[in-house]
DNA sequence: GAAAATTAATTGCATTTGCATGTATATCGG
DNA sequence: CCGATATACATGCAAATGCAATTAATTTTC
């Protein structure tokens, strides 16, 4: 399976790394300075804690994800809820059958092009929706317990920054 | 795409929010402020696109993020590296079956407690890091693309601020 | 304007995942 | 020092996931 890995000191591809001299190794910048791992850290942890809260609330990470996407997005196509949402499109599609069937959502055809859905919130699935909402909120203030104003607007325009750099959808 | 979507003025669940005022909600921050959705959104596109190559070195994320940590952790146990690596500790023993078969890594008794396990590259592992780093080096380049030192730092800085906030483990 | 190609969403199916359990060892309390 | 409890890792099994194929509709091309 993983043969092709194990090769011996294989000369680096010019296409994957431009840049003569080589990488920092992973030893030279130390694990708790790689922002991927803190970011995948950090992220972990916080969906884990949020997906056991929403357990016991009836519902997964991604019904959780749409319903909050879908507080603030109005009536979106199945697949921009799934970019929104961070969900693969037919996990998506599978956690709406189920919203739907507590009557969180409900999907309609769109009008000017009848392949697609439209995907929107009932009334119930808004008071759903406020009742997980207190639950992600805390968790953020958690994680950004004892960083000032400052600082996490600074931490969030970066983000949007890295955003914009690695992101493959326009939308 | 809409905005303002009437809102319900649900009652809040007092066990859930003891802050009399109530969170602002989801819309009045608006999804690309609100961090752990930009969060999700990033390291779910620097998983994928990570994800897609290593399964063309015959890696899966978990046995990926084990070589990483394995190259600079020296012989941690089996339920540290899980932490480390941000992985189900039962998927990492199974993502480690698959290393230990294509020897990449080996499994040894810990010398104090026979119950542990500890993991250690070889060097054929060591070989197989070695080729598969600057995948990730530069894929955290892209994220960090048009980002200079000073505003880096400090997004790394937030980071090991927000990873000891959230942390469940000592680790 | 019809065939070909593209796009939207769902669904079948094999793989992966993670919870719960099992087995072995270590530590604690009396 | 012995039974009870806790911990480490592996594994059985059911559920979740994601890829690929399917169905349906739209757009492109010639």
């Amino acid at each position: 399976m993983a043969e092709a890995v194990q090769r011996q000191a294989v000369p680096q591809d010019p296409r994957i790394d431009a840049s003569a001299a080589g990488d920092p190794s992973l030893q030279d910048i130390g694990l708790g300075n790689y922002a991927p791992y803190l970011l995948n850290r950090i992220m972990g942890r916080y969906n884990a804690s949020l997906r056991d809260e929403m357990a016991q609330l009836g519902l997964t990470t991604p019904k959780m994800r749409a319903l909050a996407v879908l507080s603030v997005i109005d009536a979106p196509l199945v697949r921009e809820l799934a970019v929104y949402a961070v969900v693969e499109q037919s996990t998506l599609s599978r956690a709406l059958d189920g919203l739907a069937a507590d009557g969180l959502i409900a999907r309609s055809a769109d009008t000017a092009d009848s392949r697609g859905v439209r995907i929107s919130l009932t009334p119930a699935g808004r008071t759903a929706f406020a009742r997980l909402w207190p639950h992600m909120a805390q968790a953020q203030a958690r994680m950004f317990r004892g960083i000032g104003a400052a600082e996490r607007e600074a931490f969030v325009s970066t983000l949007q920054t890295m955003l914009a750099n690695i992101r493959k959808h326009p939308i």
